[in-house]
DNA sequence: TATTGTTATACTCTATAACTATA
DNA sequence: TATAGTTATAGAGTATAACAATA
């Protein structure tokens, strides 16, 4: 058995290293977010506002509750990256779009994920579409709600 | 162009995809936890522990500052799910171990990970033999302290 | 009646700074 | 003096419960 021949790991081994890698991506959108004076969840709720969001919205894409979503809002508003407007259609409702600068801001995020994208650089371009297939096969069962 | 020739991802596609999954990835886990009575970072440090830890070690591996530790421990120490031991080489360290009971508790929120688990599932054994090479391509890079 | 967003409350996580006991 | 762990403090995220405005 030589080094070119990987053997199956088993479910437990891969597990742990997709926790582990989740983790480690987490920490290092966590860090870069931290850079522009953002908590995580701060920026991803600025990245999940590629349009207009409403607030109870984004506590489902955050996985949190309704309530937490008000102090989170208020303080990206206050900064100036995201502002609130009224849904014309349902008075209740309360849309949340990013500011120019918020836009910007969460840009920035990304593009400074070092560890992230320089883990991505090790891969060749045949690599990275495999492992782009692969991972668009995860995608459904592990955003799915459970 | 049919669809069994995958096109090469973009950099920016790929790098959300990864964002996304890391992100999905990190709320299983929570919510496995949370079942468990048990904040994220509370399992986080419970699934380091495969021998003893020093209070200094956890906070790198938990990527926070020292301080944060003592709180964490005594809430787990709490509920019997770790203790803490002296170590017998310098007086000044404390070692953190999991009780059976703490080592239980994180098996089984390993176990109860379904989003993820039933992402895997979707994969046969050669498919999960690359995905997994290709993460540990990606391991030392994304886990690198940038 | 049901839903949206908010407020009040209590608990946890977080970094900073200062302390103690060891080294 | 340097390091390990702790404490005190303040800001932020979290769920629960209750509320006003609107549907």
């Amino acid at each position: 058995m030589t080094a070119t021949a990987p053997r199956t790991p088993t479910k437990a081994q891969l597990l742990e290293l997709v926790a582990a890698l989740g983790t480690a991506q987490w920490q290092d959108f966590a860090a870069a977010a931290a850079r522009h004076g953002l908590t995580s969840v701060q920026a991803k709720l600025l990245s999940q506002l590629k349009g207009p969001v409403p607030m109870r919205g984004l506590a489902t894409l955050l996985v949190c509750d309704a309530s937490n979503v008000t102090g989170i809002v208020d303080r990206l508003e206050a900064r100036g990256l995201v502002r609130r407007e009224p849904d014309p259609a349902d008075r209740r409702v309360k849309n949340v779009v990013a500011t120019d600068e918020g836009h910007e801001t969460i840009r920035r995020v990304r593009a400074e994920m070092q560890a992230t994208h320089s883990a991505l650089d090790t891969l060749d371009e045949e690599e990275r579409t495999t492992l782009y297939g692969l991972l668009e096969r995860l995608r459904p069962g592990l955003e799915h709600r459970g």
